[in-house]
DNA sequence: TTATAAACCGAACGTTCGTTCTTTTTTGTG
DNA sequence: CACAAAAAAGAACGAACGTTCGGTTTATAA
């Protein structure tokens, strides 16, 4: 890996650390500069514009996220025991100091500027809840699911834990050992088993 | 009211329209001035600072919400039947242009900064879920939910049915009809419920 | 080793931000 | 009506923003 690849990967860490304390559009070139030791002017030749800059920083929280959640789940598995693990990692894959994942973060921010980080993020979401829905569909295949669960029904109901444990940790609501996400996504998983 | 008062009123809600649709933070004493036809300094006039203004808009806000959404219950109502109606008018309180609701938009917008402006969003939040927590209660004491029921993990799990509904209506998991909402609630209402 | 290209820096640009003045206009009241 | 107080305007500020440019250092490959 030449010299350009190696500090624009340094760069765009920091970045994801930054964007998931304070935002993606509060991610300042300026500040970024700061933070990696460099000028504006040679952190900006990287990218050569911030929509760039915030693109790939997005891309980056991607490949992140595909490691650390999807990618170090055991291969073998599938269905529900899967959808445990990725459930898990799931709930700890975003930067330590962050309070908010980024992506939950940037669709927020985002939802009513079209454009490309719009889409990009659309996109990665999507495609992040279709995976969600085809592990359900493998349980629903292979009878650890009743056979009129709705896939899309169940992700939207997980989705929203997820993001209910995210929007109230601050609050009293939820604590650290994320009791209420964990005791909704059991009764979930009740609900549409064929135990019942 | 005075003059004063009155063009604040406007002010607030212009500003409110605007930062349900942008963000509190994008939300500029330049284009709230000329979205209300005034100088910046005589806007500014108004508040003398711009996390007063800030704060205002979230008072307003919430006066708002009080308005569309508790006030317009049925005051005869509790337990279910209230819940009913309060989550009917909770999903449509919020300004037409807006695709996301101003508490949700600014408590994440906020989680990482602590201050006045978020001190104001905590207690906001905190005070609605204790307010349905309440209503919870009622039903669980009327006997039309199970005795055992947790009326904070209740709550939990209708915000997140909430949050899961905004955060994916500019997806095509939700759709107008806001159907995955209801029928979330409506096995939420079913788990709960003292008939099965 | 040397030439060429990539990487980086420092300074400056035009804008926009929140804020502070001073001055003018409008409002409410005796 | 007159007059003090409140409300609004206008101009300007320092700071930060993204971006551009010219020159300097550093890496890479012949």
């Amino acid at each position: 890996m030449g010299k350009g690849k190696q500090t624009k990967q340094q760069i765009l860490a920091k970045g994801l650390e930054l964007a998931s304390e304070t935002g993606l559009n509060d991610l300042t070139i300026g500040v970024l500069a700061t933070a990696t030791g460099m000028s504006k002017s040679g952190l900006f030749g990287h990218f050569n514009s911030k929509e760039t800059l915030q693109l790939n920083v997005l891309e980056y929280a991607a490949e992140r996220f595909r490691e650390h959640v999807v990618l170090a789940c055991d291969k073998e598995t599938r269905g529900i025991t899967k959808l445990n693990q990725l459930t898990q990692n799931w709930l700890n894959w975003y930067q330590p100091d962050a309070v908010t994942c980024i992506f939950m973060n940037a669709s927020i921010e985002f939802d009513d500027q079209p454009g490309a980080i719009r889409d990009h993020i659309e996109s990665t979401l999507s495609n992040w809840l279709s995976y969600l829905q085809h592990i359900v569909s493998q349980a629903v295949a292979d009878g650890e699911l009743k056979s009129d669960t709705c896939p899309q029904q169940f992700v939207f109901e997980l989705y929203s834990l997820y993001l209910g444990s995210q929007s109230l940790r601050w609050l009293s609501l939820e604590d650290d050992k994320r009791n209420r996400f964990k005791t909704g996504f059991s009764s979930l998983l009740e609900k549409y088993g064929v135990n019942n």
